[in-house]
DNA sequence: GCCCGGTAGTTAGCGTTGCTAGCATTAGCA
DNA sequence: TGCTAATGCTAGCAACGCTAACTACCGGGC
């Protein structure tokens, strides 16, 4: 069984070169840039490799997104760990996100837009990175929700962000306020907790 | 010059029967069926006729987004008429945009996630209904605002409901709890305003 | 040690995409 | 009536995602 050991360890790697080549070259040149014939010679393998591994090009740049979904729980994490007080972690989970999105723009975009089928509820099972991503926001809303309805508001923080990042990166806010918009939002959330 | 008149009226007639049929076959099919080709047959006119008046598809988008926004200056400014007091203009506002997104989808989409180009700030002119749609959400904002910069806070209203739109399409939210999300964000927004 | 089956990996190609060069045809003015 | 210019077409290019069909080789059975 060892043959069929080494074999599945290769299988894997070969799986891990796909996504990270197409992730660092979506960072290096954008998602348009990652075409399959683009891929298939940077990892120098021919085209029908890739669909040995993936169904589509569309599948690599959903494994590209949960990793980063990965990723951005982590940093989440960590930022509400260094968080002197718990009504502090909405303000640093929230500059946590902002900061990942700025650090991956295209990492951020396989996350955000350019994946249609990483659903959340519904009946098929939701992918544990979202769950968890998700649920370090939560908690940090969950510290200065009050009586407000912590699901529904942590999903209006969500939105919130999501939407300042797209639409800042878009050219649809005036440049050089994201943070005072972001700390508006902080404000508007954290409302008059102590 | 009548001739020149005619022929000038003629032009606007077919670039107009270019958006409007590239925006019912996106509502009705999405905008993956609106290829060049498709887009061609269905004005009875071959494909070069297309980049007679645009200069690529993405033009063509361009142009449909446009007049959304157009569209949604309006739909909010009624909204905002029809509040009973200048209090309640965001709720309404609010409520205006979300049915829009939701009455639109394509042409949401091509206003907010299919065209790049779409810039505010910066050094290039703003396209005016861009600025229009948002001066009417700045309106009904000033009218709670308080002390909060009413710039910033336009923005971040403005950024949390596309947010809220985006997600929700793409089932990143909880389905169901839209108007519970809408009814917070702006009760946040609001504040203690009477 | 030799053959044989399954896997790895390739070449070549299909249908479709956005976009364009170059040719007809028509309309308007002299 | 004949010339010019605009109008609109056919045909085709390069690149796209994806697949069929072939070769080479590795590993286990006699």
């Amino acid at each position: 069984m060892a043959i069929e050991d080494r074999r599945q360890r290769e299988r894997l790697a070969r799986r891990r070169l796909i996504t990270e080549t197409a992730r660092t070259l979506a960072e290096r040149e954008g998602w348009n840039a990652v075409t399959t014939r683009r891929l298939s010679t940077e990892i120098e393998y021919s085209q029908p490799v890739l669909y040995k591994h993936f169904g589509s090009m569309e599948d690599i740049v959903e494994a590209v997104a949960l990793e980063g979904f990965g990723e951005l729980t982590e940093a989440l994490r960590a930022a509400r760990r260094d968080s002197p007080t718990p009504a502090d972690q909405v303000a640093r989970v929230a500059a946590a996100f902002s900061d990942f999105a700025a650090g991956n723009t295209a990492l951020y975009d396989a996350m955000f837009t350019r994946s249609t089928r990483l659903h959340f509820g519904g009946t098929d099972e939701t992918p544990t990175p979202l769950i968890e991503a998700f649920a370090e926001l939560r908690e940090a809303v969950a510290a200065v929700a009050g009586t407000r309805d912590v699901d529904t508001l942590t999903e209006v923080v969500w939105a919130a962000l999501h939407g300042l990042v797209e639409l800042d990166r878009n050219g649809r806010l005036r440049p050089g306020y994201a943070a005072e918009r972001l700390q508006l939002l902080v404000e508007q959330i954290r409302g008059s907790t102590p």
